[in-house]
DNA sequence: CCAGCAATCTTGACTCGTTCAAGAAAAGCG
DNA sequence: CGCTTTTCTTGAACGAGTCAAGATTGCTGG
């Protein structure tokens, strides 16, 4: 539940990505240490349990600048809205579940940089490799086994 | 321009997956077929031009139940809304250019289902692996350089 | 070839994540 | 300690996508 980032690595953090330190921001900054891959309207409401008086249109503007920084990382699965994480300049990638939209980090097992080579990218010039893999985790699996009956399931 | 895939082999398709065949899907088969990465919108309009009558809500039905059904492949990189391609079954990948949206197929370097080996999948039960890469298209490269003095490049 | 059922489509309202805009507040500089 | 610029608050708006109810239409069996 806790973290060892202090308080005052949150804001070398900011100062070092040339942004003002605020107390909106560092709330942000802890929301999003505590609840990795949350999304937006998480974010707002861990923000609001110390700021209270944080405005969602901050939360936005907040994530938005620190993903642009580099400070935090936004995914964004297919069929899901915005989530954010502080677990940023290490290529790992994310495991989606198909049924509740939770996510886990993945360490790419291929090493750094997983197939980052695309045979012909037809003149793109890329400079990021993103892969997302996608089941069924943990929990649904086992409320699946349990209700087998289930028709509509798959897709959706 | 114009494709081989004639209008019995999509009627075949609509029936070998249960489906009615209706002029409205047939629309958006041919539509998809045209406009590969089209996203919802652009499919609704180029179905109007042989299908007038065709309201917004059938397409976005047929769109998910082809998607469903596997005839068609429904992609939503970050950012951007649903987009449709008829190419499925190889599991190819796409390069979306950062600044315009543009998407191309791309074939996976490794071969056939790249790094679909995640080494820690935190017991999710993984069907699929998506790669996505990230870069800028031919065009917006080109543009890219002769302005280059323009500042806020990089993201959104 | 036609009746009947279920799947599909039309219409129109509505949700919700996100963005836009304008003015108030506060961070950091000199 | 003021000043300037960034950041935040407030409140409205946008747009992709969804929901719901009733009208149509595809398909099956007689």
């Amino acid at each position: 539940m806790d973290d060892h980032t202090t308080e005052a690595d949150f804001e070398h953090l900011l100062r070092g990505a040339d942004l003002r330190v605020t107390r909106p921001r560092l709330a942000v900054l802890r929301a999003v240490r505590r609840h990795p891959h949350a999304d937006t309207g998480s974010v707002l409401v861990a923000v609001r349990l110390e700021e209270p008086a944080v405005s969602h249109q901050a939360v936005y503007d907040v994530l938005g600048v620190l993903a642009e920084s580099g400070l935090v990382r936004r995914i964004q699965p297919a069929g899901s809205v915005a989530r954010y994480e502080l677990r940023v300049g290490d290529n790992h990638h994310h495991a989606v579940c198909r049924s509740c939209g939770e996510v886990a980090d993945v360490d790419c097992a291929v090493g750094v940089r997983p197939c980052l080579d695309a045979s012909d990218t037809h003149g793109f010039v890329i400079d990021e490799a993103e892969v997302t893999y996608w089941g069924t985790c943990p929990a649904c699996s086992t409320d699946r086994t349990r209700s087998q009956s289930s028709t509509t399931e798959g897709t959706r």
